[in-house]
DNA sequence: CAGATCGATGTCAGTTGCTGTCATCACTAT
DNA sequence: ATAGTGATGACAGCAACTGACATCGATCTG
């Protein structure tokens, strides 16, 4: 019994779950493939999904994976990048007349609002986070990238060494309590009012004498 | 031409590094793993160093390796587990007539001092950390782990919550910065004294109105 | 229009981190 | 003695990631 040896064509493998384009190749590879990732990262955990099985679903090849993003978990924090640049930015045009650490913290209501447009998808992403101790370990390093860039922004404001990355730490740490408080409670509560108190909170708490 | 299966009894091949013991094997396989991971990590890089090569250099196998820690990052924080036993009882047997960030301060100043006793060790250790992003992704997990440590104690102290957890990322914030200009600089400071000077900076940080 | 070039992807082979499973064998307790 | 026990070795295998080269529409160039 022979069999015909059947060249298939990149094109003719295509996504079901996504339309197809015009071009050589489905467009918007890269968003084929972060979407893909976050609805397998749901369905079946983080560990138990392969990056072939996200190269499959997106229509791509497992290299293909590989050329967008550096790892199995940066797929997860593509977004991360133009959220730094806000911050940055918005940290960078407040006045100079707001103390560091107000300036930071009205940074991080500003990006809390734009969150919060976005929340189903920041909470699904929350939780697949949550539930692997790798993906913590790149949020946080993302955070420390984040405190580096306000450090250097505040430093370019004058104000000087250990006071800008203090104020800049800090900010995060306020943020980051801030966050888990607002993904992790049921409420319908305002993230840039939740930054605010933390902030309160912290205030008190470091008024020592 | 036939050859001879020669059967290579473990001990055979002991490393040539470190003493033999008295028993089937070397004593000790663990602390030898960690020195041999150390000593690569140094001369060659994280990167460039293969478990393989960590086991060979300690008389063993890379299957032993992987006994002995979870992955290759691990070899490096084996210590992180005493020192957070060590801050979270120090924080726990402090007075609770200081304010809780006082003291986590306290209990970081008490564990700089430590810090301080191993100072080449350290030094080391953090120039490998320093040079490798995925060794900072784990030294910041260890950190976030050791904050929720700390929060647990202050709770237990009867600190209410967002101020528990404000008050140990405050900590380990203060802790972190004064640990970089320590191990960074090149002066004799004294690390407990540049943790207290970086809380004083925090306090006038986030002295707001 | 023909040909060169380019860019995004595919194909394939290889290294390495890490795991499961079973064998080995000094030591220990009964 | 005999039967565990515990630390290790040996081996097979999966999946993450990389390098090298091939493919082929689209685009540029003459």
């Amino acid at each position: 019994m022979s069999v015909a040896v059947i060249t298939i064509h990149p094109m003719s493998v295509a996504a079901v779950k996504y339309d197809r384009g015009m071009g050589r190749w489905e467009p918007n590879a890269r968003g084929r493939l972060e979407r893909a990732a976050l609805e397998l990262y749901l369905e079946r955990g983080f560990d138990q999904t392969t990056v072939a099985q996200i190269a499959a679903r997106a229509g791509l090849t497992e290299r293909t994976f590989f050329r967008h993003f550096a790892d199995k978990r940066e797929v997860l924090f593509a977004g991360a990048v133009g959220l730094q640049e806000f911050l940055v930015r918005t940290l960078a045009s407040t006045p100079d007349s707001a103390a560091p650490i107000d300036a930071v913290a009205a940074a991080f209501e500003a990006a809390g609002a734009l969150l919060q447009e976005r929340r189903d998808y920041a909470w699904q992403r929350q939780a697949v986070i949550a539930a692997n101790a790798e993906l913590q370990e790149r949020e946080l390093i993302k955070l420390a990238a984040l405190a580096s860039a306000m450090t250097d922004t505040l430093r370019q404001r004058g104000v000087t060494d250990p006071a800008a990355s203090l104020a800049a730490e800090a900010g995060i740490a306020v943020f980051k309590i801030a966050f888990e408080r607002w993904a992790g409670g049921t409420s319908q509560a305002d993230l840039p009012q939740v930054i605010r108190e933390s902030l309160d909170e912290l205030k008190a708490v470091t008024a020592g004498k």
